[in-house]
DNA sequence: TGTATCCGATACGTCGATGTATCCGTTCGG
DNA sequence: CCGAACGGATACATCGACGTATCGGATACA
């Protein structure tokens, strides 16, 4: 006679998860409903409240998967590059990646974004997971540059926040008007010359400027 | 004996959409409740569905008005700048700038931004805004470069929208830690040697580059 | 100042989403 | 293969938001 869980329950609670973020990026979480969630996972509310308490509950255990998954698809990808000495184009390359199934998670993250601002706890909640996003960028970004034979001139920590928010600003541009901004443009356009001006080549000391980063470097930001 | 609209009429639907964008801002556009508007604005439903045929024409009608403000006002900004030469630093000082207010517009436009991505009729309302928008930004933009004896070597529509992308999604990143990233940072650090890295001194034709350019110019986007 | 028109307030009916209590089929250890 | 615990289905009660029909006060023109 079972004593835990039984084996049902986590398939269950997958297929709720999965059938929920079609809902929310179809709808808005606020406009599904939990019964349009059930639905679509092929349960009825019972099954939905024996495994969540609201749709709030239903939501944040959606945001810890994605949320896993996103760290270890980007760590994946910087890992996968090859060792030894990489060009800039191959780091925007990566940066400029967009795959399809984006637009959903896009879509809740977002609309999750929005909730944190309002809500001092799910800001926490966000903060942390964006941290950790950028640390695994900042980190792959030093690494990269030290490849390719470069430095930062501005805080790397900041530089991560710049390319995040040029993502997901393009994001929202790419997605209200897809034929007229691909995804991933405004990083295959802007990347590389952008990264170029706020590095500069590792052979070069700040004390002794190269002539040719003389013009660059008198813009630096204070 | 009133044969048209009396004077209380246009009073009333002020009042009704200044607590709209209150309310909206406050719950989102969804989680906000007819009532709540009404209540904020001194009045009750009795007076909104005498002006509003719903929750979704008040937004239209707040939207429509708020794009007209923000055209207004960054056409008025660039118009306030001195004639003659100027810096790329004013320039990026009128890009970073941001006002308190700008954070109930950002909830409520991002909101319907998400909106737009899902129903097209919305997203071509929005693209109107963003185009009409992105042209007075591009217009300005080539205006000051060339008072600023610089030349782009990007279409400036993209620039344009590089502008609005870092814009939105530093915002985001502000509202979610506005200990973190005062709003404007990111515009403050980057736009500059952004600037700067798509631009060319305009006394040097692409036929003969200036050699200070030379490293930059290799790294051109095609 | 009177009165016809306007317009916001009030009261009510309706509907859809939520959450819970309970039932019954399913799972799995003995 | 039996039975007890598990887990999803069903049915129901509740509640809040919406929209409308109607009333009464405010407005503005004669």
């Amino acid at each position: 006679m079972p004593k835990g869980v039984t084996s049902r329950r986590p398939r269950t609670r997958a297929a709720l998860l999965a059938a929920a973020l079609e809902a929310f990026a179809a709808y808005g979480f606020h406009a599904a409903t939990i019964e349009q969630v059930c639905e679509r996972a092929g349960f009825t509310r019972g099954a939905f409240y024996s495994n969540f308490a609201s749709k709030e509950e239903l939501f944040l255990a959606l945001f810890d998967q994605h949320s896993e998954r996103v760290l270890a698809g980007l760590a994946e990808r910087i890992a996968a590059l090859p060792a030894g000495e990489v060009t800039l184009r191959s780091l925007v390359a990566i940066l400029a990646e967009i795959e399809p199934a984006e637009r959903d998670w896009y879509l809740v993250t977002t609309e999750f974004t929005l909730h944190a601002i309002r809500d001092p706890q799910a800001a926490w909640v966000l903060a942390q997971h964006d941290a950790r996003l950028r640390s695994t960028l900042a980190e792959g970004l030093t690494d990269y540059l030290a490849r390719a034979g470069r430095r930062l001139t501005v805080p790397v920590e900041e530089l991560a926040r710049l390319l995040v928010a040029i993502r997901e600003g393009g994001l929202a541009q790419s997605y209200v008007e897809p034929a007229e901004l691909p995804p991933g443009q405004l990083e295959r356009r802007f990347l590389e010359p952008l990264l170029t001006a706020v590095s500069a080549p590792d052979s070069a000391p700040d004390s002794a400027p190269d002539p040719r980063t003389d013009q660059r470097s008198s813009l630096e930001v204070h």
